[in-house]
RNA sequence: GGAGGUGUGGCCGAGCGGUCAAAGGCAACAGACUGUAAAUCUGUCGGGCAAAGCCCUACGGUGGUUCGAAUCCAUCCACCUCCA
């Protein structure tokens, strides 16, 4: 056990890819040679709200980050928030967010993490809830851990300086928030915590309750907040800008081609396992017209849907992508409805799902976005007649095949 | 406890008695172009109708005033701010 972890500069390496804080970085190194010394494995946490269990590339940052952790042998352990959310988050102004039942967090958690094995070692990975410690603290407990802050402390942050200045409404809540989650950490022992940027300032919150028990605190250490397909705002579902590990390869490969060419160099940082140098060097080639960003975009967009989906799918998606983007062809496999004779062909698009309703389908045939057997069509009201067959295409990814009965 | 403000289409945000299916922006969709589902330009963007028009639904909920309301009144709900 003592030879179990490589050197710590080594270590190092691999932990700074992508970070943006590390909090600090010297005393990160130091523990990293002491837990080599002694053989013990850093203990790493990293919380989860169980709220939202569809994980997309977004969270595949923080999970991999994570996963680096576990491949030089620490501990990591993936705390699920399940007391705080309980609570409810009061900060989402518009839906009055239902309260979440135990029962409700705790299956969350539960689909949360089906989708975190595919990034995460399952059988390395510790699985704790903050119920058990924070339910136990009960009113007197949280009022002294309250005791041990201050409101002028907690309004250094800018975020919650921006909003009282600009008099939003700051809940009492959200000043516990950071206290519970650095309160997990001072139970917990932690040596490090992972999180977003935006969870900076809670992790530092945890290192000043660790530091006034008379604790080593913990290291704080964040990976950005991946930037979404749209190349602007950072990835979420609620966005639409989003990449779901849940997404088909076609899907996955597609959206990925759709991000700007600007993008692929974070997406393969923060992403894939690609070298530095090796990105820097594509980087520099696609500077100077040597490569085709396309064509590296698409490289991207392979890795990705192979680490989701495996290397077929991968193969695949991108054969598809080609065939019909590149060369205006249409998917291998489409599907094959039947529409009775008589129909207009403006109901027939609406009717089988190619248009969201009658008045866009009739919009869709005028603007030249229908085509039956590569033919355009213009007249919305022609209709088909009984015994064609044919393959309704519109725009350039939605295709029918039709046959009249 | 008191005073005041806000609530508009997927989102942001104008409108403040008719000409409003509601400016503008974003998103989305389509077309052109292209190296891509990038970028750019153009168009569309509540629903229904063989329709350059007509009808229905819509501006937090309900009920009024009016020939006519997103616009005025009452009331309810939600959110916010200030004073205490």
């Amino acid at each position: 056990m003592s030879s179990g972890f490589p050197p710590p500069d080594e270590q190092m390496e691999l932990l700074l890819r992508g970070a943006v804080d590390v909090v600090e970085e010297d005393a990160l190194r130091q523990r990293l040679e002491q837990s080599r010394k002694e053989g013990r494995p850093l203990l790493v946490k990293t919380g989860f709200d169980p709220t939202a269990p569809d994980l997309h590339l977004g969270h595949a940052v923080l999970l991999r980050k994570m996963a680096h952790f576990q491949q030089l042998g620490h501990r990591v352990v993936f705390l699920v928030g399940d007391f705080t959310a309980m609570i409810g988050d009061p900060t989402g102004k518009k839906a009055t967010r239902p309260q979440l039942s135990r029962d409700e967090v705790l299956a969350n958690a539960e689909t949360y993490q089906e989708q975190a094995w595919q990034i995460l070692d399952r059988e390395r990975t510790e699985i704790q809830h903050n119920s058990e410690w924070l339910g136990a603290l009960g009113a007197e407990g949280l009022v002294r851990l309250a005791g041990s802050y201050t409101l002028a402390r907690m309004m250094e942050r800018e975020d919650f300086r921006d909003r009282f200045e600009k008099h939003e409404p700051i809940s009492i809540h959200e000043l516990l928030y950071p206290l519970t989650q650095g309160y997990d950490s001072v139970v917990m022992e932690a040596d490090v915590e992972l999180g977003g940027h935006d969870q900076l300032l809670n992790l530092l919150v945890g290192r000043d309750l660790m530091r006034a028990r008379g604790m080593e605190p913990q290291i704080a250490l964040t990976v950005p907040l991946l930037v979404g397909t749209d190349g602007a705002q950072k990835m979420s579902k609620s966005l639409g800008n989003a990449i779901a590990f849940e997404d088909s390869p076609r899907e996955m490969f597609g959206r990925t081609m759709s991000i700007p060419d600007e993008l692929m160099w974070d997406w393969r940082l923060l992403l894939t396992d690609m070298d530095q140098t090796e990105i820097d060097r594509q980087k520099s080639a696609v500077l100077d017209g040597q490569a085709s960003p396309r064509d590296l975009k698409a490289d991207l967009g392979h890795d990705l849907v192979r680490r989701f989906h495996g290397p077929e799918a991968a193969d695949e998606a991108r054969v598809e992508f080609d065939r019909m983007f590149r060369s205006g062809g249409v998917p291998d496999e489409i599907e094959t409805q039947l529409v009775p004779a008589g129909l207009r062909l403006f109901a027939v698009l609406a009717d089988c799902g190619l248009a969201a309703s009658r008045a866009e389908a009739r919009r869709l045939i005028q603007q030249g976005a229908v085509s039956i057997d590569g033919d355009k069509v213009r007249d919305p009201h022609m209709s088909l007649e009984e015994g064609t067959q044919g393959l309704l295409k519109v725009g350039k990814r939605r295709f029918l095949q039709v046959k009249v009965t």
